[in-house]
DNA sequence: GCTTTATGGTCTATATAACGCTCATTTTTA
DNA sequence: TAAAAATGAGCGTTATATAGACCATAAAGC
């Protein structure tokens, strides 16, 4: 990814890591804590809570969940639930796309 | 990142991945396309449609929005709206956590 | 006050993610 | 059926994210 990102993936980043922050610091656990539980170092958590973008997703979500952010609004087994009704919806679509072609925007 | 990922992880890459396909066939776009209108290769898009947690989070948040998944549930201007509160919420928070510890479970 | 801890930042080495390419297979359209 | 397009997967190279150490500052506990 050389490209920029786009704002609306700014702002989501900024969001998530603002969150991830704040749960953190109100539940009390130090970033030293939370790196080390979530498996990640330190300076990768300050980088997640800055919301920078080029952080592994995987990371991400350790962190959340450690710190009480739930992504999806959605607690585990509401998450499994997801899981298999998208696996279901899935396999009825066609495999592969091909479709008339409409310009499309990108200025999300 | 060398630690195994935790199960909801898991879930959620894998739930996220799903959504980001279905989505993307059901608006009939290709993989070719997508990949290119979010700026990244076929093959990170493959593994971030496959829920692979390595992928940055900026790629993963730039094909969400093209093929209309929103996370949060939020569109931008509530996601900017929800920033907003973010921040102010951190500048009442304490700037560093000290506390006496008592151990927490990471099984989730 | 002093001590301890948390945080933010920088730097380097290393691990690995991402790219670009290729090929084989599958699916859709003509 | 044939052609064209989409997909899935593998591989070598390059780019870079990560870990881990460091230091300085700030905040909390004593």
């Amino acid at each position: 990814m050389t490209r920029p990102y786009s704002r609306y993936s700014r702002n989501a980043g900024a969001l998530l890591g603002g969150l991830i922050r704040a749960a953190r610091t109100e539940r009390g656990l130090s970033a030293r804590e939370v790196a080390e539980r979530a498996g990640i170092s330190r300076g990768l958590l300050q980088r997640i809570e800055k919301g920078k973008l080029t952080c592994a997703i995987g990371a991400v979500f350790e962190v959340a969940a450690i710190v009480g952010v739930r992504l999806f609004d959605a607690d585990e087994s509401t998450l499994a639930r997801h899981l298999n009704q998208t696996r279901d919806k899935l396999t009825l679509l066609p495999k592969s796309v091909r479709k008339k072609r409409k310009t499309a925007r990108d200025d999300f």
